[in-house]
DNA sequence: CATGAATGAGTCTTCATTCAT
DNA sequence: AATGAATGAAGACTCATTCAT
């Protein structure tokens, strides 16, 4: 007789807006995308979007948690290893298969654009520094393995992987014929090349 | 008798309507840019910016249709070169100027989300062609010289190469502590780094 | 569970804006009424407005399209008639009646000015042929009951017809002396007169 | 060396405009047409025309005056005749002349939707007044002559003059198979039955 | 809880008009 | 006198958000 709440149920409906959010900024940026492409997309109604959702920024902060707590729950398993070269062989998988669904390398841009709205570069920094910080141990660990080289800081070295995923990324969602899939391992190769020894003086090598 | 229309006054009157639009895109995005907020920065009246450009949309594409005839202008001055390492070096070295401008690397990621629409998605794309085709043909020759690993096509090559610079700018945009003028120097040796040669089968190397 | 549209309010309130958008563009004419007035004189925000109506112009051929149904109404209802000069003079009446409600007359005139955008040409043109062909028949079986002139075609005729009621609307909107009611009769004897059999060649008629 | 100011040219430039105007307004009605196209139909700046017109209302007025003008001199050419009939029925022709230009037809037409504002309503009352004052002499004329009915008033007789050439021009303007060459004598058999004396109570007249 | 009709603040864009040349 | 670049007030329309059912 008693109304109960079903929390499942509940969490169930807010991931299906999230996703279909996600879908939409990924497609059409978070500007673009109106609250009744949101709604559509979810198949709910615009007043069941805001019983979910207080306003359309909440949504996108939401997805940006998520992600923030999947890069950290991440970091959180690899707690442990001894194999620091190994974890950032891992990561590296993990953010092509990541972006394997082309919906996250449109994601990346589309909010790549409001970060000029201070509730959004919060949540974006947090999550930015989620990754930086959950690399930056392994990445000294690797230096101190003497597996990577050393001329560079951890962190410099951390910012330049995040180039490369970024990079990497943009160029998924810019050119059709650029897939996860088939440049995964042209990324591993550049990640390896990225983090090997310093160039002993040796000769004549290209743009150095 | 008539006034003569002085077309070096349009064409300045239009640059800094182009300069005003490409500081509000870089900083807050262009949908979250109003018209206004254009002619507030270009010192101008709502009616001279719809005299000059007939939609908002239109000073976009002439953003881009400048950033992208700058391209090609510079890729055409080069022609006749012979050291494609040079002409590469180069390109990065110009490269790192642009983002120096970190207008422009926000730019860069504004413009990222509205990829969407068709107008835009054609500009952007004549953009990266331009790029592409401008450095493929020095990508080709380095490889042919020798200077320049040859395990992947020029063009996969090329394509990284921009995986690279992309991936500088986001960084900028999106790391204050990560400038142009600090990590220009690492920027070309990771190029260096992903052109050189591929490993003979040695030893350790991390992360392959 | 949801809650049911009620298909009736929003008819209701359809026609509400309807009728509030009839009086703003007789008093005031299809461009010179902003979407602002026809709010007020619905009493309803500007949303609602859009929500019933994508555009100010679907209002105006909402009119005309609720025109032109009971136009066609009107003529189905005397389908089966035998007395065809008895269905003329009940149209005469029926004219009459409209266009004592004196907005009728003004909304007349006020369309006539947009008849040059194509989108209302086409609905203008519906409207007049749903009235030229619902009299056509009859003007063509009077003729062949011999009640009325037979010198010019039943088309050309039914084209005179209106322009008498054409005429008299303006007159109605342009003097504020001459009045439906008052002038109804004479309009009943001008059609008359009108469609009077061809005079034999008697002797002293004026203006012939 | 003294700068004479030419005042024919001046008219000559004032009238051109005019003549855009009315072509304009003709096929676009009065609001929809902006200055810009009048100047571009005219082939004059657009500070050029507000030399001669302070604004767009004073071309709509010149040429009402104009056509108020044209009409009184019309009818101070008649005076002194002694046919009332004759004058009657060269009126007609002359309004058939004038609506052989279709450009007539639908000025009438565009600036009926304009009536509401006052400037506007003021003049084409006062055109209106020139039309029914300068037939009222002689329909009165006519009728002491007894070549037309006195059942009506000379000026409900008057009203109803204007009734049928306003339909007719209507009809002009909106049927494109209704001209004013191939309909004038009907106009004429119109005009002539409407005046016609009345019926004595003969027999079976249709509608009456 | 779920819904979608209603709302109005905010945007892009148009266009009559001014004024320096 | 003639021009057209510059202006900003005003209008159509969008869309996030509220709330009665």
């Amino acid at each position: 007789m008693a109304r109960t709440v079903d929390p499942a149920r509940h969490a169930a409906r807010r991931l299906r807006i999230i996703d279909a959010a996600l879908t939409r900024f990924a497609a059409d940026g978070y500007e673009a995308t109106t609250t009744a492409a949101i709604c559509a997309e979810a198949r709910i109604g615009s007043g069941t979007f805001f019983h979910y959702f207080p306003t359309k920024a909440d949504v996108l902060l939401g997805i940006l948690e998520l992600g923030t707590a999947e890069t950290t729950a991440w970091f959180d398993e690899q707690s442990g290893r001894e194999d620091a070269v190994g974890v950032l062989r891992d990561w590296i998988d993990q953010t092509i298969e990541d972006f394997s669904d082309r919906r996250m390398a449109g994601f990346v841009r589309a909010v790549g654009a409001v970060m000029s709205r201070p509730e959004f570069a919060a949540a974006l920094a947090a999550d930015d520094r989620a990754t930086q910080t959950g690399l930056l141990g392994w990445v000294e660990l690797a230096q101190q393995q003497g597996s990577i080289r050393t001329d560079l800081t951890a962190a410099r070295l951390t910012s330049w992987l995040t180039v490369l995923t970024d990079g990497f990324a943009d160029r998924i969602a810019t050119d059709d014929g650029f897939t996860a899939g088939a440049e995964g391992p042209v990324l591993r190769d550049a990640v390896h090349r990225l983090l090997g020894p310093e160039a002993d003086e040796s000769g004549d090598v290209p743009l150095r």
